[in-house]
Parts: structure tokens; sequence; C-alpha cells
DNA sequence: ATGTTGACGGTTG
DNA sequence: TCAACCGCCAACA
């Protein structure tokens, strides 16, 4: 009875990123497609994003924190609609992460540093 | 092999 | 300031 197939190598080292924000921070899409050493290709880390919801009833998954991923300029850029949006708003909110009526993040307040280069090569490394 | 799809980001008018 | 456009590139049918 085998598993599901595991996600691609390129959204393994996503998810491995963005385990690494920590409560109460976020970062953006761009930032993380810079620390997996994919720069430009923000639009498929928010592809790995939208991914994790077919894999809901997977535990393997499910401690991705999805919602600490922003836009660049900390706008909240979730599809579906007002309600998913909200839902981002709401889980952020209870890790003590202010989002404004316009659904946007501080990003000079609440911005993860990030890993540095040696940081994040020693995290991708052994992946697929 | 080829075309379509996207939870982005920078440029343009 | 803001909407529309477009380049980006991996995954998937």
């Amino acid at each position: 009875m085998g598993k599901r197939k595991p996600p691609a190598l390129f959204y393994q080292k996503v998810y491995a990123v963005v385990r690494q924000i920590p409560a109460g921070r976020v970062t953006s899409y761009g930032r993380v497609a810079d620390m997996i050493g994919h720069p430009g290709a923000a639009r498929q880390v928010g592809y790995a994003m939208s991914a994790l919801k077919n894999r809901a009833d997977d535990p393997e998954y499910q401690d991705v924190p999805w919602q600490r991923v922003v836009g660049h300029n900390g706008n909240i850029v979730i599809k579906g609609g007002e309600h998913g949006r909200l839902y981002q708003a709401e889980l952020l909110c209870e890790e003590g992460v202010h989002v404004g009526i316009d659904l946007t993040v501080d990003m000079g307040k609440y911005l993860w540093e990030g890993l540095l280069p040696h940081e994040a090569h020693s995290l991708l490394e052994g992946l697929g």
C-alpha cells in the first residue's frame, strides 16, 4: 500500500525552508525562492504553497507554516477569495503578527531575517 | 514533447 | 497611487 507520491524536489526544498520560519515572523515568496537557490521562482513557491491543500490528510506536510509566507510588500495574496485571505490573517494574528485592515503585514517589523547561505545549504543537502 | 496553470514581482502608463 | 501587462519557471495533463 503505497504512500502517495512525494512532492517534487523543488517543493520539498520550499517546504524545508518554510518550516524554518519562526512563529511570529513572516517572509515573502521571492525570498524563499532566493534561499533555495532559485531566484526569480517566486511564483513556483506560491505554487508549492497551493499544493499543500492537496495534502491536508498527509501528516508529513501538516507542519508547514504556509501562513508565514506573504507577498514581498507584506500583503496577503492567497487566492480563494476573502475567506482564504481572512483565514491566513487569522492564523498570523494568533501567532502575534499584526495584520492591518488592508490585509498587509508590516515587513519592517515582522520580516524574518532568513537563512544564511551556508545554513540553507546544509538544510537542503540530503533532500530528494 | 508541448501547452497550460499559478497563493509572484517588477515595470509601465 | 493603481491597474494592467509581462517575464519568470516548475509541475502537470
